[in-house]
RNA sequence: GCCCCCAUCGUCUAGAGGCCUAGGACACGACCCUUUCAAGGUUGAGAUCAGGGGUUCGAAUCCCCUUGGGGGCACCA
């Protein structure tokens, strides 16, 4: 067998994409199973839209996934790797033009003097006869006369490469097997260098999955109607033809391709949302392929050891955040403390700088707190609602829902203010778990109340909302005076409430 | 419009002619645990395998047609 070689090859002309970063795992998983080579290649052609942030995004949302590749460009001061290089594709505008300049003296390739502006008209005029838009070859057999008139009007042209016509072009695709498209169907010669001299996807494509080795093409399946074109495009050069494997795309909720008009697609967005990577790669992996048993909480090492692209689904697949939320969970109970610890300071941190909390716990205080937190996680950033009221100063809960259903405000003010005793009773130094709850729970036998509505009016009066880690936990993380502290307050307000007149 | 691709529970999927009265997971319901919320456990509902024709002793699986959906047809990538 050849060598391995694949490539993830995004533009950054917006911030890394899921379908992006789910296509370099494909290749990711696919080159390291086989002890292949992965290469990152930047398509940095289009500099109307191209900028460094959108390029930095890609290069650490990968990072941050844990896809590495072995050449290709290196993040901030780090070198480019790699024998193929370079891997900025305007770095390689020689390439390109020294390619075109071949195809022109072989006359696969000619010079092409119609303005954007006849172009345009063209299309319109076809669309309205509801013909299929192609170019008309208008230019494919000018003189020398003909070529001299134009550069004397000022016009510049653009190269166009010749699609022949009347032939089918096959391949074999590892995802979906047999394709057959004919070369009509391609909407006539192809504009390979813009006018002012820049190359142009499809070739830019062709020329560099050429020149780099790539063996396998693995991409979207977005660019399988084009597929025809490169491979025309790798015959003329006299190159050999990549296999070529088309993943089946990622969906909206409503079927058509994902897009961020009608999904979040930024994979930074994921990121700051609180997902971790091992979720994220776990989930995307899962999109489109499975290990074919009931495996479904895999790391990424493990992705590697089974992954098969022969098994790769055909049909699209639409993005569900409440499956990824689910994994995420998986992913954060599998967490080390240490772990834990270190990927929620800076969401405590966002919280803090939000206003929601005032001061940030020690790594110590939030090492106590993860017995009662991970398992509660559904992502990174809810830790400021699961434990975000013990790092604020003043709490000032709804008198509303300190008092139970079952119970008036005067009722509950009279239970808290025995509870508040029973739980002072406790002590500062006898501050555990262990021995606050069976005092508080004789009371509520003696009293004959029920215990859940005792504990959530406390609950309520210490943390200000009625769903939280377990109350006694909760109690002993708040410590003691501020435990009597919150407890004081709330009959306060309840006194206020119960006899507004007095 | 033309070309290409696709089609199993709401969603992600298992399924390579008999193991399928179609399995798992998410979501949803119930129950257990329980001071709330989670987590976990048990369990339920949920797919006439898009429809119709073939092939075959036998089809979710193979073939054809229809329908539906998607993608592509740029001096974007």
């Amino acid at each position: 067998m050849t060598d391995v070689r694949v490539r993830i090859a995004p533009s950054p002309t917006g911030p890394l994409h899921l379908g992006t970063a789910r296509t370099a795992l494909f290749n990711y998983l696919f080159a390291r199973h086989l002890g292949g080579t992965f290469i990152f290649r930047l398509e940095d052609t289009d500099q109307a839209r191209s900028t460094e942030a959108h390029e930095l995004d890609i290069l650490e949302g990968l990072h941050w996934l844990g896809i590495r590749w072995d050449e290709g460009p290196g993040i901030g001061d780090e070198p480019e790797r790699g024998s193929y290089g370079p891997y900025r594709q305007m770095q390689r505008l020689e390439r390109y033009t020294e390619a075109a300049t071949r195809l022109l003296a072989e006359d696969k390739a000619y010079y092409c003097y119609c303005t954007p502006e006849e172009l345009d008209a063209e299309r319109k005029r076809q669309e309205a006869a509801r013909e299929t838009p192609r170019y008309s070859g208008r230019c494919a057999q000018l003189t020398q006369a003909d070529r001299a008139a134009f550069e004397v009007e000022g016009r510049t042209p653009v190269v166009r490469f010749r699609i022949p016509a009347n032939r089918t072009i096959a391949f074999d695709d590892i995802v979906r097997g047999h394709v057959e498209i004919d070369t009509n169907a391609l909407g006539g010669d192809l504009v390979i260098i813009r006018s002012d001299g820049t190359p142009l996807y499809h070739f830019t494509v062709a020329v560099d999955d050429a020149a780099m080795a790539i063996s396998h093409v693995i991409r979207g399946e977005d660019h399988l109607s084009n597929t025809p074109k490169h491979i025309l495009l790798f015959e003329a050069m006299g190159s050999a033809v990549p296999q070529f494997a088309h993943l089946p795309l990622i969906l909206n909720p409503d079927r058509t391709k994902m897009s961020k008009r009608k999904s979040q697609t930024a994979v930074a967005a994921y990121r700051a949302d609180g997902f971790i990577p091992e979720a994220f790669v776990n989930y995307l992996a899962l999109l489109g392929w499975s290990t074919g048993t009931e495996e479904e909480v895999l790391s990424l090492a493990e992705l590697v050891e089974r992954f098969e692209l022969s098994t790769v689904n055909k049909a699209g697949a639409i993005f569900d955040p409440e499956r990824l939320e689910w994994l995420n969970g998986q992913w954060i109970r599998r967490l080390s403390a240490d772990d834990l610890i270190d990927r929620l300071r800076p969401f405590m941190e966002a919280e803090l700088e939000a206003g929601r909390i005032d001061w940030l716990p020690a790594d110590e205080e939030m090492r106590a707190l993860l017995p009662v937190l991970q398992e509660r996680l559904p992502t990174l950033s809810a830790v400021g609602e699961i434990i975000g009221f013990l790092f604020v100063k003043d709490l000032d809960p709804d008198p509303a829902l300190i008092v139970p259903k079952r119970w008036d405000a005067a009722t509950t003010a009279a239970a808290l203010t025995a509870a508040r005793q029973t739980i002072a009773d406790v002590g500062r130094v006898a501050w555990e778990a262990d021995e606050i709850e069976p005092p508080l729970r004789r009371l509520v036998e003696e009293r004959g109340w029920r215990a859940g509505d005792l504990f959530m009016s406390i609950r309520v009066a210490v943390t200000g909302r009625t769903a939280t880690p377990p109350l006694f936990d909760t109690m002993v993380a708040l410590g003691y005076e501020r435990t009597l502290a919150r407890l004081d307050r709330a009959i306060e307000r309840l006194g206020a409430q119960a006899a507004p007149t007095s």
